[in-house]
Parts: C-alpha cells; sequence; structure tokens
DNA sequence: TAATAAATTTAGATTAGTCTAAAATATTAT
DNA sequence: ATAATATTTTAGACTAATCTAAATTTATTA
C-alpha cells in the first residue's frame, strides 16, 4: 500500500492534470504547501513505482495505476464529504478538512459499505461527480455564470472555488445547488451579474459568476 | 497535536494499566508488536511531554493530560466501531482494524457529531463502554461466566478476549450480548460449562467460560 | 550475597519525508 | 543566439520512528 503522503500527492497530480495537462513540479508544490526539492523526491519515488510517468524537467503524468489509485482517494473523499453533510449536519464549507483526512481509511469495504448506507450518492455536496467503486463517474456538462447571456437560465450544480470564504459568501446569498436561476442584466462596466433567483434579484461580481457553475 | 504512533502508544499504556497497575516496557512492546529498544525512546519522548510519569527501569503510568488523550481515543475508536456495526452491518468481529484506523481522526467535532447522530451509545458491540465527550463512563459490574456457580444465570454483556477468532465462535454458538444465560452443570474434571440459552443448551470450555463476561 | 538471568536502556544505523542552498537545465527576451 | 530569468534537480542535513547489538540495571536464585 502507499503512504498517505503518495496518496496525496497523486491526487494533487490528478487535479492539476484535469485543468492543465500536464504537471510541472512547482505546480504540485504549490498545491500542497511544500517546496519543489521535496517534490522532486517524490516524483522519484512514485516513478520509482510505476504510479507516474516522469522524466526530469519535462514534468509529470499519472500512469493507469496511478490513477485508478487518485480516483480511489477521491472517491472517498467526495463520499465522506456527502455523509458528513446528509448524516452528520455539517455545512458544506466545513467538510473538506475533515474529508482529507478521512480519505485516507484504507478499508474497501468501509467506502463501499458507506456508498451503500447512502444509496449511491452521484455528486458530493459541492456538486462534484463521485466515483463509483470501479472508479467511473460523468459530470454534467457545467458552464460558469459568468458565460451565459441575458434571459439564459440554468440550475446552480458546482463551484469552481471550494475554499470556505467562497461557500459561506454563496450560503449567505442563498446560491445553493439545485436552485434555478436567471440571468436578468449583465453590467457592460465590470461584468457584475444579476440573477433572479425563486423571487429575489441578487447581484454577484463578475468574480463570482466565475466560479458559480449552472447546467443549462 | 500528538502523531498517530504517540496516540496509539498512550492508549496501549492505558488498557495494560488497567489490568496491572504499573506498565512495563517489554509489555508496551508486546502489545505495539514493536521492540522494547523502541518503546524506551518513545517514553522519552512522552514523558518530555509530560504525558507519562517515567523512571528509567521503573515502568510508568499516565499523567491526567496523557489519560485524557487515552480516554479521547478509546471514545473515538468504540463510537466508530458502533458505527460500523449499527450503521454499515459489519460484524462485530470485523471492526477492530477499521477503528483502529477511524480512531486517530483528529476532529472533535465530527465525533460529537457521530455521537449525536448514534443516539449516544453506552457500550460498543463488544460491550466496552463508551466514555461521553467529557471522558466519563461506567462500566457495568462484569463478571466472568466462569465465576457463576450451577443455577446461576447472568445476561452476556462482554467478552475479555477481543480476537476474531473467538468473536465468531460466540456468534456462531449464539452467545451474543444481551442474552440471558443460566449455568445448567459445571464439569468438575476439566471445568467446562454447560449453559442455558433460550431453549438450547450449549456446552463451553473452561477458557471460553473466562472470557464471556456477563452482568447479573 | 554473589552469580545468573531477565528486563531495560544506550549507541549507532536506517527509512520516509522534509528542508535550504547550490548547481543544472529550460525558457524568455533582447 | 546569447544573456537573464525562472524552474527544477542535487547535495547534504534534519526529525520521527524504528531496528540490532551491546551495555547497564534490576530481579532471581542458589
Amino acid at each position: 500500500m502507499n503512504t498517505f503522503t503518495e496518496e496525496n500527492y497523486l491526487k494533487a497530480i490528478y487535479h492539476i492534470s484535469l485543468q492543465s495537462g500536464s504537471v510541472s513540479t512547482n505546480q504540485i508544490a504549490a498545491s500542497l504547501n511544500t517546496k519543489a526539492a521535496s517534490v522532486t523526491d517524490m516524483l522519484k519515488k512514485l516513478a520509482e513505482k510505476e504510479l507516474i510517468n516522469y522524466t526530469k524537467y519535462q514534468g509529470v503524468t499519472l500512469t493507469t495505476a496511478g490513477e485508478k489509485i487518485a480516483i480511489c482517494i477521491i472517491r472517498k473523499h467526495r463520499l465522506w464529504e456527502y455523509f458528513l453533510v446528509e448524516k452528520l449536519n455539517f455545512k458544506w464549507d466545513e467538510v473538506h478538512d475533515v474529508a482529507e483526512e478521512l480519505e485516507h481509511i484504507a478499508s474497501k469495504e468501509l467506502i463501499d459499505r458507506l456508498d451503500d448506507f447512502m444509496g449511491h450518492p452521484k455528486y458530493d455536496p459541492h456538486g462534484d461527480p463521485i466515483p463509483d467503486s470501479d472508479g467511473q463517474f460523468k459530470t454534467h456538462e457545467l458552464k460558469p455564470v459568468s458565460t451565459l447571456t441575458v434571459n439564459e437560465s440554468g440550475i446552480i450544480s458546482g463551484v469552481r472555488d471550494h475554499s470556505s470564504a467562497f461557500l459561506q459568501y454563496l450560503e449567505r446569498m442563498q446560491l445553493i445547488i439545485g436552485k434555478k436561476i436567471k440571468v436578468t442584466e449583465i453590467n457592460n462596466y465590470d461584468h457584475s451579474v444579476i440573477l433572479q433567483v425563486e423571487n429575489k434579484k441578487t447581484h454577484i461580481s463578475r468574480e463570482v459568476a466565475n466560479n458559480l457553475l449552472i447546467v443549462l
């Protein structure tokens, strides 16, 4: 088996590669709050175990084996987040750190039973898809609110920023997963957006519109 | 905070001291499957942190601070065991190893909410008491079946051996927590015991009778 | 009570993960 | 194309936890 640290590196590489394809040493260091030198050491170790493809100075990609582990960790993370919110009444901005610990509990039996217990949820509390026990998952077609034009509408289905500051802001604004929104106005000057949410109007900045995701 | 390893040492010291008062280096080494030399190193570290009272060659006891941590770990272990059995349908002989991992999740909030979720259970699946969030707990007066005389009866309420072999044996024999038993015969030669359990008679060895605990 | 045995501690090494500072390589901009 | 800059790697050191082997202390027993 792999150490917590190895698992965290694989997960970080997976997440970064979803956005930028190949992954650099510095990106990993930034994402894990560590130093580039430490990352290099770990990359050698992971390459030795054939969990990543690594050539000096050229960045890394996950091997099939490495990706499988990364997805397994993500499955665990998201199932635990779902559990914490749905069963233990945590708020969606409070669960990340605890799930970071829980995701490293090894037992596959545990996570599959937890999945059963909760009825095989497809999305976690932030709208991210939960891989099934074979690592399969489907993301719905998500678009930032900022890509909508006036009169277009959609259903809030995810976030691009998972920080608790952002999540708390959304909760305060009642911009919650599952709610239907409609763009009623876009400010030409600062690109801020006015939304119709149920019977209220809500004004959000371009930055918020960029980080709030909907399905049409 | 303390490392997993430190927590495991404190827990081991706590458990051993319940049975034998003061705790020796070798007892700890045996209990943690490690070597006496490693234990000595850790004892110095724990003494440095004032979690144990330690004088060279004289064995150790927990300080108040150390005991508090040990009880907190035990609370977590037992609550998770309860969760695994009651909510996720694990068998009572399957939960120990997973709980050994789960008990090291730091969040106090998590464990208190888990406790709420399950309705503040007082005993874990093996009959061991679950400390409350202040570390308080009461053990019921447990006696081994082997201390009963003919015609005495009691309710199965705990075990002294937590090995899965023993737990599986008890399950197969339907000697399950909560069941009422009555001693109908004691064999003078090998001290084996015949029990009346519901409408069946069950014959158990002295060793089993020693490790099976009842309340009167 | 001295000799032997058992338990414990010290000394010195090892592994995993991390770090800083310096060296090597890659990228960019003139 | 080459100098300047940025990125990455290496070298060497540190901490936590472990180990074996040797030394020391305590306990036992003859």
